[in-house]
RNA sequence: GCCGGAGUGGCGGAAUUGGCAGACGCCCGGGACUUAAAAUCCCGUGGGACUUAUAUCCCGUACCGGUUCGAGCCCGGUUUCCGGCACCA
């Protein structure tokens, strides 16, 4: 058969589409697989082989389960919102919603180009009406549970975006979207309390099936922490000043205070403070640093002592100084620490440089040199004194705080509250309305979806308001609950909203009355398998969850984690090894691989490239291999004949079908491959096959490859689509072979390997070994100290 | 700095619980077919020594050391690269 790739694909893409082979089931009878991919923001570029690669995965196993007869949903959609569309709309003046259709019309058909088997009766659009009324509903439910609420506060801002950013969307002091530093800024901002979640959802990663490094990496975003809140009396007055430490056991060795330049105490002993005017100078210098610039520069301690403030250690009743620093954070713990400059390496650093006392309270170290951070007996401690472990010192410690009322176990998290609004057009508006008499008022629910205003110009204001802010019509409403005038939130959500619940609205797409019914949302969740990129493990991952617990919570889904398995692929590198990019020239478009080679081609070489979870540099070549390797298959055709099995063959096709089974399992595509090469070519060097082996290779080869499969099926003659042909299954007895080669060593060198029948038993193949003539030089005149079998690998003749 | 992961031919990468290192593919070399090229097919292909050849031997999984009959895999140390977090009290 000729290997015509162009005619194949689209007679078979036509033929499931007909047949409606992977539209997912109403029947909720049958076994359900849940395959979820992340769905793409549709941006004007076109698919990318990452999006291939990214797919291919969940594809070959979703095709793969279809075999196994379940029900498979296996949907795609598009996260529409988002700033590139809008920054588009804004530079050629197309409306967003038309940029956004044309590039939604322009993946699916290049998706639909490489067959990959995504249940098209069920795409959902973020940006749609009918799906962002539900992100809505979600918001709103979050605004009526608590979990949403508004502060003015110093925030990561994007000068070049002019918008607010979550703390996730930018990580290392960038812009997530255009990658320009980050500012501090006091703003007006809603939040989400996901730290309320912060527990469930580190509990929820011990019953689910993520990547080691994708729950690790949870883990540490969240930034879980054990210690104890403490107050330190302010002298002179009835106030405390509140800390949080991990190191109470320390608390003798405390010889000052560090608040953060926010500190509202500043503010309310604004009064008694003689040196009031540097703080502020210092103050405002810290808000104008970068976030680079606060994090680079950590060697170089800055701040300001405060002068007409002293604080009291509630250990030793002795007074200290109170400093501002920049090296505290008003964002973590209480932005007050009391500082141990003996064991603490930023402390010691500040008290070096202002020339605090140092006090040894953990023998171990040289504190004229360096702080000790490690354990040892406690000194200069009073009652902590002799106490030689770190933990009985804070057990001990804690006791004391307890009984004088100053101080209590603690615990903290490194994640914060969601920054959750964005000052742009294109995005979901935010619900909510401002009542001069009623303050904040959700909008009713029978009023959502709260649609996004037409507008010609959505360029951001100046002063970093929403674009619709401009808009009367849309700003100027009613109190729903005092029916006096009122006026609408103007910013919308950010593009994590849409992402946040998709996989529930694909279980029931086109509801009206909820986000999905409860019978689709029981039968299908949760999600059985997930993957994608692991950039999205410390964003989209982690809020996803968030909001599912939350609606766990409100009873609006049955299970409470989301997702059962997640995994994760790697980067598709450019071929000269580094991120491919348009400015370096190294960009592979899919569709022209597809063009040229074909879909089944494509598709195979991204999965045979290397190791799913690694990065892998793309290779021209290694693409032509791939062709190589479906024209030899399609060659089969003219050599099948007959049917029944050909004893030669009938080993190494139960070796296969269990290799192949087990390593898309494993997602270990690239060794099913190659064990379907090696099967090839014995094939070809066996020189003939049965119609019915050909069946089992088309079957076999079918996830990865399942246009030309589909087209050697038919051939052979096989029974309806191959698409929902019975997977193979192989006889455990049948793939082993009668004979097998041992390796023989002397005194564990590798000397010659030898043929013995499967069933020897470990005595038999070292007397076997014993007698054969090779071995003979190498015993003679030497004593056998140990004789080693293992059965099937090695025997290994131990002389002196 | 802290926490992960990884260093295997010219390249991408394979190697159940420690058991024949380099599967499979690419590149490269040789040959067949062809007027020729492409395509296709066959053979070779970690490095080295010796040999007409067969054979045989030595070295080899980042580096140093250890455990073991046997180490790419386990242990201790060093080093490089990648990823994440980063003044988190």
């Amino acid at each position: 058969m000729k290997y015509d790739f162009s005619a194949i694909e689209k007679k078979w893409q036509d033929k499931w589409d007909a047949e409606g082979v992977f539209k997912a089931s109403e029947d909720h009878s049958k076994p359900k697989f849940y395959g979820l991919v992340e769905f793409p923001y549709p941006s004007g570029a076109g698919m990318h082989v990452g999006h291939i690669k990214a797919y291919s995965g969940l594809e070959v196993i979703s095709r793969k389960r279809r075999m196994q007869g379940y029900n498979v949903l296996f949907p795609m959609g598009f996260d529409a919102y988002g700033l590139p569309t809008e920054n588009y709309a804004i530079k050629t003046g197309i409306h967003p919603r038309k940029v956004t259709d044309m590039n939604i019309e322009k993946f699916t058909s290049q998706l639909k180009r490489v067959g990959f088997s995504f249940d098209w009766s069920r795409v959902v659009d973020t940006t749609e009406e009918d799906y962002y009324k539900w992100t809505q509903w979600i918001f709103r439910k979050m605004f009526d549970e608590g979990l949403v609420f508004r502060a003015t506060t110093l925030v990561n801002y994007c000068p070049h975006c002019k918008c607010v950013l979550s703390n996730e969307d930018s990580q290392g002091g960038k812009c997530d979207i255009c990658h320009n530093d980050v500012i501090q800024k006091s703003k007006d901002v809603w939040y989400l309390r996901i730290t309320e979640y912060a527990d469930k959802l580190l509990q929820g990663l011990d019953k689910v099936d993520y990547l080691p490094n994708i729950k690790l990496q949870q883990e540490n975003w969240i930034g879980r922490s054990e210690g104890a809140f403490a107050n330190f009396a302010i002298a002179g007055t009835d106030d405390v000043l509140r800390i949080y430490t991990t190191r109470c056991d320390t608390m003798f060795g405390v010889t000052f205070m560090v608040i953060a330049p926010e500190h509202p105490i500043i503010e309310k002993y604004r009064d008694r403070i003689t040196n009031i005017d540097a703080l502020d100078a210092y103050k405002d210098e810290c808000a104008k640093k970068t976030e680079f610039e606060r994090t680079q520069l950590v060697k170089d301690k800055t701040g300001v002592r405060i002068e007409g403030l002293t604080a009291i250690n509630p250990a030793n009743g002795k007074e200290i100084p109170i400093y501002i620093s920049d090296y505290v954070m008003m964002g973590y713990g209480t932005g007050a620490i009391m500082a141990v400059p003996a064991h603490d390496e930023r402390d010691y650093e500040f008290a070096k440089k202002f020339g605090i006392d140092i006090i040894e309270v953990i023998k171990g170290g040289d504190i004229s040199k360096e702080a000790y951070t490690g354990d040892g007996e406690m000194v200069n401690s009073e009652f902590l004194n002799g106490i030689a472990t770190k933990k009985e010192a804070i057990e001990t410690m804690l006791k004391y705080l307890g009984e004088k009322g100053v101080g209590e176990k603690g615990i903290q998290y490194k994640m914060k509250d969601w920054a959750f609004n964005r000052q742009r057009y294109w995005g979901e508006p935010i619900p909510i309305i401002h009542c001069p008499h009623c303050g904040m008022v959700g909008v009713p629910y029978e009023e959502l979806p709260l649609r996004l205003p037409e507008m010609e110009n959505f360029a951001p204001g100046e002063g970093g308001e929403s674009p619709l802010a401009k808009v009367e019509s849309f700003v100027n409403c009613t109190c729903p609950k005092c029916g006096g005038a009122a006026k609408r939130e103007t910013d919308t959500m950010p593009q994590w909203a849409g992402s946040s619940w998709y996989f529930l609205r694909y279980c029931d797409p086109h509801n009206t009355e909820a986000l999905a019914s409860k019978e689709a949302l029981e039968y299908w969740l949760p999600v059985d398998w997930y993957n994608g990129g692991m950039e999205h493990v410390t964003r989209h991952l982690i809020y996803s969850r968030f909001w599912h617990h939350f609606l766990y919570d409100i009873g609006a889904v049955p299970v409470d984690e989301p997702y059962a398995k997640r995994t994760a692929q790697g980067m598709i590198l450019g071929s000269d090894g580094s991120k491919m990019s348009k400015s370096l020239g190294n960009v592979v478009d899919p569709i022209d691989v597809a063009d040229k080679f074909g879909a089944d081609v494509l598709r195979v070489y991204v999965l045979f490239m290397g190791d799913y979870g690694s990065a892998a540099p793309w290779n021209d070549d290694s693409v032509r291999g791939c062709k190589r390797f479906l024209d030899r298959v399609a060659g089969l055709c003219d050599m099948a004949k007959g049917s029944g099995v050909t004893a030669k063959l009938e080993t190494s096709f139960h070796k296969t079908i269990k290799k192949v089974s087990s390593d898309i399992e494993e997602m270990k595509f690239n060794t099913a491959i190659a064990a379907m090469m090696s099967l090839l070519n014995e094939i070809y060097d066996c020189g003939s096959l049965t119609c019915d082996e050909l069946g089992i290779f088309a079957r076999l080869l079918y996830p990865f490859a399942p246009h030309l499969c589909e087209e050697i099926w038919e051939t052979v003659g096989g029974n309806g689509l191959c698409a929902v042909a019975e997977w193979p299954v192989w006889d455990e007895a049948k793939t082993v072979d009668s004979t097998i080669e041992i390796a023989v060593q002397v005194s564990g060198k590798l000397k010659f390997t030898k043929e013995i029948p499967a069933d020897t038993s470990k005595e038999d193949a070292i007397a076997l070994v014993k007698e054969d003539e090779r071995m003979k030089p190498f015993l003679e005149g030497k004593t056998i100290v140990k004789e080693i079998s293992v059965p099937g690998k090695i025997v290994n003749i131990v002389v002196r």
